[in-house]
DNA sequence: CTGAAAGCGCTTACAG
DNA sequence: CTGAAAGCGCTTACAG
């Protein structure tokens, strides 16, 4: 069944506005009789001017519409107060959520906000000086490979921070960096899950940062160690290919397959939700035959059935601190406040019980 | 049950790196002993340059590291090649997706895309001057109050198209703009709903962009319209509180407790999903009990069990074209392209059937 | 309290 | 093919 819309064009008729000049600070001076000086001072709220003049000046700016020319202030003045965001995505949730908490703090903070969206095809070196010609400070999410080749690409005199996954151990982001412990949170997750008395956990992995190695994300790591600190032989890595649901539903088709399957932990909560599909239509019960355990804690995972338990990451946290490192950059005087972030939390629902209860 | 993650600061002993002046057009010049004025010729790709000048002013820039000043460049040349976009939200689905087909058209046309978030505390009149004085072209998603409020704060000699709810018969928006029609969308959702068999449809409503009259959105008038030609009273309208989950969860609840309710449909899936949860938790099967469609076909919805039956919409057209529209404001010699946006689709899935399958 | 000068880093004509 | 001038719209010292 097809129930098509429709786009119109508003207004076809009237022809663009011709753009008429935008009234300068020159015009604005000339109709209040003043020098355009006193205009600029006017508009940048010095103290040292006659009331009366200050209110002719006013009156001019209302009356032409007059609206300082950013790009002018800037070049003149040489402040900047903008950050350009550079990502893979905008629409995942962990990307978006953080996007979300970057935008925040930079809005508080007066600075204006550019996103830059990286992709396979683009010239990675001239999209990032390209921004970085845009002037302001730069702020990668390097979630995936895209992100963290960016990063290391970013010239080192540039104001750069990013939001990065954990590295390994021992080792520094090349620039200023925020991470959640990823590493800590899949560990503790897997424990559970042992806890609760499956025999082993399956993942299905989110790609990585680094790209070939599959198995050397922090999720990986953490619920490989947990297992290993268990006695248990880690199963085969699932997944690392996609971030969506259909990719977490065709790997969990392959572990629908397998009877001894009872857990499995994912790298994020739309490849859970295509798993409990998966499993859904192979006829078997979560939580009574298989737990799964997301990560992330989107918006609509407590609201499934069965709910989704899940490590929730607090993705605007990481925003907002990562632009506090990028701030501190771009402002010497700025004193970047406590980390808002708040850890992670693994958050039980539904979707997990103890291995006996079948 | 806590896991708690960690966020370090990347590297801090490491001091800003001396943000050594970058290197202007006239210390290339002075590298490759040439006028800066060739300079600019080289990196401006003009013909007329010698091919030895060029090869030593084009070394000269990789010794220096020279990137040019944008924002010198825009005062300079006047072409600005830029698009600030006002949004009330980055997440919620439709909001992403419009975004996202709009990042997607300006990348490829050239334009670099600045986000402004709309909040109810800030002024909207200053939120809509300091976005057109970063120069370029204004984008407005207006789906809600928000948006249409500042759509019609934009000076009218302001190159500027948005994206909006369908308005009312014979009215268009205030500037050039897309939408998708909803109206007629939701008018078929619902007779599709009394096809099945049922004797009415309840509605939870999504809220408007005009704000009080929460009866006058599109989707309501759709839904009652398909109702009134049947020749049923329409029940009354639920919801129109919010976008989230929480809130169809909430009036979800109400609906559950009323036998009578065999049809629901959602001004969106997050409200659907919420809706779908409290039919759950009251024991009623969906669709054995109760029919739901939603609205938006988000990434998730045919994933869910049950799957849902939903109003596909494509966002990303909606972005597009509302670019296009823009875009032939900005250059005149701007073609702009077929629309892109396909219309709406009802896409029918598990969660809804016949009334008498009980 | 207000004005005239120089300059931000580039471009667009205009000369040679 | 290359250089010297004027200017984009503003600001920051420097004078009065």
């Amino acid at each position: 069944m097809n129930v098509t819309g429709h786009t119109r064009p508003g207004d076809q008729a009237s022809p663009a506005q011709k753009p008429r000049k935008a009234a300068s600070i020159r015009d604005v001076a000339q109709a209040a009789g003043v020098s355009y000086q006193t205009v600029s001072r006017v508009i940048n709220q010095h103290p040292n001017v006659r009331g009366e003049t200050r209110e002719r000046v006013e009156a001019a700016i209302q009356t032409l519409g007059f609206r300082r020319n950013a790009t002018a202030f800037a070049l003149a003045s040489g402040v900047t107060r903008s950050v350009t965001v550079l990502t893979s995505n905008t629409t995942l949730y962990g990307y978006a959520a953080t996007l979300q908490g970057l935008e925040e703090e930079a809005r508080a903070a007066g600075y204006s906000l550019g996103v830059k969206v990286l992709t396979p095809e683009a010239d990675l070196g001239r999209t990032v000086s390209s921004a970085a010609a845009d002037g302001g400070g730069l702020m990668i999410i390097g979630f995936d490979q895209l992100g963290a080749a960016a990063l290391s690409r970013v010239p080192a005199d540039l104001p750069c921070a990013a939001v990065v996954e954990a590295p390994p151990h021992g080792r520094t982001p090349p620039r200023p960096a925020v991470w959640a412990d990823d590493r800590e949170a899949a560990r503790l997750a897997t424990a559970y899950l042992l806890e609760l008395g499956h025999r082993t956990v399956h993942y299905v992995a989110i790609p990585t940062s680094t790209g070939a190695r599959r198995s050397a994300g922090p999720r990986a790591q953490g619920w490989r160690k947990a297992l290993v600190a268990a006695g248990i032989t880690p199963p085969e890595l699932r997944g690392g290919k996609g971030w969506d649901v259909q990719a977490g539903y065709d790997e969990g088709r392959r572990l629908a397959a397998d009877a001894d399957v009872t857990a499995v932990l994912c790298g994020n909560d739309d490849l859970a939700l295509g798993v409990l599909r998966a499993l859904h239509h192979a006829g078997r019960q979560v939580p009574g035959d298989v737990s799964v355990i997301g990560f992330d804690d989107a918006p609509h995972s407590g609201f499934l059935t069965p709910s989704l338990t899940t490590v929730r990451m607090d993705f605007q946290g990481l925003g907002r601190d990562a632009f506090g490192l990028l701030r501190r950059q771009l402002e010497s005087d700025y004193e970047p406040p406590a980390p808002t972030f708040e850890g992670t939390d693994l958050v039980v629902r539904e979707s997990s019980a103890r291995a006996d209860i079948r």
